[in-house]
DNA sequence: CACGGACCTTAACCGTCACTAAGGAACGAG
DNA sequence: CTCGTTCCTTAGTGACGGTTAAGGTCCGTG
């Protein structure tokens, strides 16, 4: 349990990876050229079959990415919910560490997958944005909730806003590529923490 | 001059409106849908004429777009330049203050030119895509620059890393709708000092 | 050898726009 | 009154690309 993010919905697959293999692909070249601009054909001939053979494993090309953003969001709200567990059974303030380092843990090493999520989601049908929205939204709650209790005496509005701060400063990987992953990871997971000590004002 | 960020290039302009005011309806469009899912009929449907009428205005719908993308980060980077010069005649520290002041006013009264900025930019013609991106990192560079006045010995790389979180922390303001505009501007200023000032470790 | 299912192929369809054509109303100037 | 300019209109066109159709190969099984 607890595994890495493996696109095509991060539970145990019964099915290894054919399906999780064209999502990877399609995900690159999303993240590369933007949904709009990848055809079908694109993501079946990098995929070394062409066209519509897709349609085996999905449903359509809206299909596709919804799975990677449903995917995605899920992920880490399942790890969300394992750090607020945590907190219940110890220190909140380890488990709000926790929380960063998992998150910096995705968005260093998998930045396409930040890429996507953020600018393609318009492009997904409405009940699939609907969903990834609402498991956003529990998400960020999870951040609340452990910044609420750190930061007691903190206002509900202040701390939703400096956790969407704080995810903006977290999910900049795309943007940032001079040092290593790790020394980045690192140095966003600092300077997170460093930011959220200082929302008490 | 340096003069509120009106869409359609922040010169001051020898035509006053039609032209900006357009713009100004593409953009709450685009921000609001996704360039892709805007036609030009919404748009000229929006702006009280109909459909191919913008080609009187404007060579395309790409261009539109691409005009957009283009004022804004002309503008940040106006801003940004100004604050250097400020720096060479005075204290860093303050001008830095300076530069975070100018990029929330911008990022917490025009959220919707934020989002676009991000999203839209695989959208626009590679020569279009080319400039903004050069722009931007003209732009980047005075925060490094300054930066690195305030925080000697810190390494450029991490200089440059640390600035783009700090963009991605002042770009939230798209997530963000809760305290009014002045409250999240003021919140969002305090904690890019602080995390800027953590940045020396 | 038949059978079925997994997986793939090529060919074609068809809706949706961006964009072009061709022309008309309003209006100031001479 | 006429001319030109500005700004708009309603067709229409043409391409692109997601999707469907129809069928072929390969393989493990009985």
């Amino acid at each position: 349990m607890n595994g890495p993010l493996t696109l095509g919905i991060a539970t145990a697959a019964p099915k290894p990876s054919r399906r999780e293999q064209l999502l990877e692909i399609a995900a690159s070249l999303f993240a590369e050229r933007g949904f709009a601009k990848v055809t079908m054909d694109d993501i079946g001939a990098a995929a070394g079959v062409s066209g519509p053979a897709l349609y085996h494993h999905f449903t359509g090309k809206e299909a596709m990415l919804g799975e990677m953003l449903i995917s995605i969001s899920e992920w880490l709200l399942a790890r969300g919910r394992e750090r607020v567990a945590e907190a219940d059974a110890g220190d909140p303030a380890t488990a709000l560490r926790g929380l960063i380092s998992d998150h910096v843990s995705f968005s260093a090493y998998r930045p396409e997958l930040i890429t996507i999520h953020f600018r393609d989601l318009v492009a997904t049908s409405d009940a699939d944005r609907r969903r990834v929205t609402r498991v956003q939204s529990q998400y960020a709650n999870c951040w609340v909730d452990l910044l609420r209790r750190t930061t007691p005496g903190i206002e509900k509005d202040v701390a939703r806003a400096a956790v969407h701060a704080v995810f903006g400063l977290l999910n900049s990987t795309p943007h940032i590529s001079r040092p290593g992953r790790e020394a980045t990871a690192a140095l966003l997971a600092s300077l997170a923490e460093a930011t959220l000590a200082t929302v008490g004002t």
